[in-house]
DNA sequence: TCAATCCGTATC
DNA sequence: ATACGGATTGAC
């Protein structure tokens, strides 16, 4: 965004980009300015957090108000002020009566936009964001406040709105009822969201749901008891879906959808919109979870366990946190959803934070599609063109009765890229380092030596399993990703389509055709896929990753509920062994007790969420300092520091990375301690920036 | 003894 | 960057 040469030298790297460069306008026609201003009658003194990415200085400068500007400078509001020499962007937090700061005081330079932006219960959220991430506030408020548009702003929103679209249709409360009337507790849940009352719940639909329309229903109560709703989803796909059920719940006047690819004029003008209170509902992406919803009832994540949830940006949040964080606030209602739980969900659940809202299993079991795993020495197909493809039998059978029937058949083939790792030649279960738990890697081949542990980097000369008590180790066979043209001549006669992750088809017509895709492409059939094949559980199931097991049940469950009921035929095959507890989970259609096998084994190995982490990655040179100057909360264990493998080792300068690992109550211990060490680092005006992130999504 | 200069630190 | 305070230096 802003040229790297107009920032000041003095400021490090890593800052993101200031909002728009302010007009300086009228002012030094008068000449001397400065003797002449008078400062505000009234709380003279404004609260500004200036908007610079220096840990040391994250907190608010005191200025005076010039007269002229008293009634401009609002809290809330975007100014310009003169700071260590340099004019910058900042917001106006509070105005008061004096100040505790001794030296001079400056006037505001200029108010750079009388909207109140920058509201108490929005600071309030990016406060505690910033507090349970340890990252400074500006770097969140920077994330919450889209850039402003001056002619955006300068529209009058409301009117535009409310006077175009459909009216809106008032909610039936007797048809949401009906939608979640499967669920357990779902008809007390829509009660909560009705009188308002603050409820929360972790939502798994049942296989086949028509998901986007249940969210729909849970805004449109809210929005019927007068309340605001904001929905975020972790696609553009998810959103259009969810953005169309509420607008045929409410009208398309009543509802905003929220994403970054908008353009720079519409999305401030839909988010003014929001913080304006003209809009009650926002449906969005990633970055409308800070979205300013006036009097808000409800916060919904759709499919937590998305990658796209985690804020790739400094502190790096992530929405379920941040809407749970808001939800606890603001005293509002909370969903937590998707096909599968994520460990953290259950964390929610187990702690009584938060009410499952799951059905029963006799009303799972009619939605779901019959289940058959193949181990790795399965029978190939005997017809010579799937024993090319090297499909299995029970695969091939599969997709040409459904294919025979004609219903078409998903076909889900494994991303390429995936770090090998190492498991249990045996039972292929991850090898673990026995110290703390994190996974073994080769260096280089098993036959160079002992394998190291990724994480705290010791050496294990006797591997044993910790499963079935093994010692020999193999390497996870990488998945490769089987192409489309294989696939098409095992069925020959089929309409082979590809879809993934740069060409995705939203949607396939009812025919007789075969879809080859990645993870997360999954095009949506009208009446269901006749099959699924889901071919990469090896590659997916043995990465060396902390949610391999739980990002492999999510993959295959969005693909397996897009097939038909078992009743109607529909089949899924699964290439991964049936004794396997992910397996296992996916035959039974069992997510939540997936999750709780999962926030079991974190909690036994010491992981998040059952544990807080923090990972610190940069030059060697650097994390040396880390390590020398962090104060650590007692109990504190250190991982490693460890070399990470660059994707690219092209010249890459090395890098390693530390983990931190405490108890979850010394949490919010571990922040302060890592805020602090980005402040000594910033305050020494050191170049070599590390990268501080708590609970990474990615521990390897 | 005191101004000129250097250095480190804060940045209102 | 710039502004400032305190320490250091060097000429009277």
């Amino acid at each position: 965004m802003t040229d790297p040469a107009s920032r000041p030298l003095w400021e490090l790297p890593h800052g993101q980009a200031s909002e728009g460069r302010a007009r300086s306008g009228n002012r030094a026609r008068s000449g001397r300015g400065r003797g002449t201003k008078q400062p505000a009658e009234h709380r003279p003194i404004a609260r500004v957090l200036v908007d610079v990415s220096l840990a040391h200085l994250d907190r608010t400068f005191d200025y005076r108000v010039p007269e002229q500007l008293d009634t401009a400078a609002a809290p809330g509001t975007r100014v310009r002020v003169r700071f260590a020499g340099q004019l910058v962007d900042g917001f106006l937090l509070e105005r008061a009566d004096s100040s505790e700061h001794e030296g001079r005081i400056a006037f505001l330079e200029r108010v750079t936009s009388s909207e109140p932006v920058l509201t108490n219960e929005l600071l309030a959220v990016c406060r505690a964001v910033a507090e349970r991430y340890g990252g400074t506030l500006i770097d969140v408020v920077r994330l919450a406040v889209p850039p402003r548009h001056a002619r955006a702003e300068a529209e009058s929103v409301p009117a535009a709105r409310s006077t175009a679209g459909p009216p809106a249709v008032p909610p039936d409360d007797r048809t949401a009822r009906a939608g979640w009337e499967p669920y357990r507790h779902g008809g007390n849940f829509l009660d909560a969201l009705a009188e308002p009352r603050a409820a929360r719940a972790v939502w798994q639909p049942v296989p086949g749901e028509d998901w986007p329309t249940r969210l729909a229903e849970l805004a449109a109560t809210t929005h019927g008891a007068g309340r605001g709703a904001v929905l975020v989803v972790p696609d553009h796909r998810a959103l259009a879906l969810v953005q169309e059920a509420c607008a045929r719940l409410l009208g398309s006047a009543a509802v905003v959808s929220l994403s970054a690819d908008l353009g720079p004029a519409e999305r401030y003008r839909r988010w003014l919109a929001v913080s304006r209170g003209v809009v009650r509902v926002v449906v969005g992406t990633r970055a409308a979870m800070f979205a300013p919803i006036a009097e808000a009832g409800l916060f919904v994540v759709w499919d937590d366990g998305d990658d796209l949830h985690a804020e790739p940006r400094a502190p790096y949040p992530h929405v379920r946190d941040v809407l749970v964080t808001r939800a606890h606030h603001e005293g509002t209602s909370l969903v937590v959803a998707g096909f599968t739980r994520t460990a953290e969900a259950q964390l929610l659940v187990e702690s009584g934070w938060a009410h499952p809202l799951v059905a029963e299993r006799e009303r799972v079991r009619p939605h779901a599609p019959r289940v058959t795993p193949f181990g790795e020495d399965f029978d190939v197909a005997r017809d010579p063109a799937a024993r090319a493809a090297r499909l299995p039998a029970v695969a091939f059978e599969a997709a040409r009765t459904a294919l025979g029937n004609g219903h078409p058949v998903l076909v889900q083939v494994p991303r390429r890229g995936y770090l090998p790792g190492l498991a249990c030649a045996a039972c292929r279960t991850p090898a673990r380092c026995r110290r703390c738990a994190g996974p073994l890697a080769a260096e280089g081949s098993l036959a160079d030596g002992p394998p190291v542990c990724r994480w705290c980097g010791s050496p294990e000369a006797g591997f044993r399993c910790a499963s079935c008590g093994t010692r020999r180790l193999r390497a996870v066979v990488v998945g490769s990703r089987r192409t489309a043209e294989e696939l098409g001549k095992a069925f020959a006669g089929a309409v082979v389509r590809t879809s993934d992750g740069r060409e995705t088809l939203p949607e396939v017509a009812h025919d007789s055709s075969v879809v080859v895709c990645t993870p997360g492409a999954e095009p949506v059939v009208p009446g269901g896929y006749g099959a699924a094949l889901l071919l990469d559980g090896w590659a997916l199931l043995g990465r060396q990753d902390l949610r391999a097991a739980e990002e492999t049940l999510r993959r295959w469950m969005a693909a397996a509920t897009l097939v038909r009921p078992a009743g109607d035929g529909g089949r899924v095959v699964v290439g991964a062994d049936s004794s396997l507890p992910t397996v296992q989970a996916l035959v039974r259609w069992a997510p939540a007790w997936h999750a709780e096998l999962e926030l079991a084994e974190r909690t036994e190995l010491g992981f998040p969420p059952a544990m807080r982490m923090a990972g610190v990655e940069g030059s060697p040179e650097a994390i040396a300092t880390v390590l020398d100057e962090v104060s650590l909360p007692a109990g504190a264990e250190v991982l490693g520091p460890v070399p990470v493998t660059e994707p690219d080792e092209q010249g890459h300068a090395r890098r390693e990375r530390v983990l931190f690992r405490v108890p979850r109550s010394a949490g919010r211990e571990l922040a302060t301690a890592m805020r602090a060490v980005s402040a000594l680092r910033t305050a020494r005006k050191e170049t070599d920036v590390v990268r501080i992130e708590l609970d990474p999504l990615t521990l390897v």
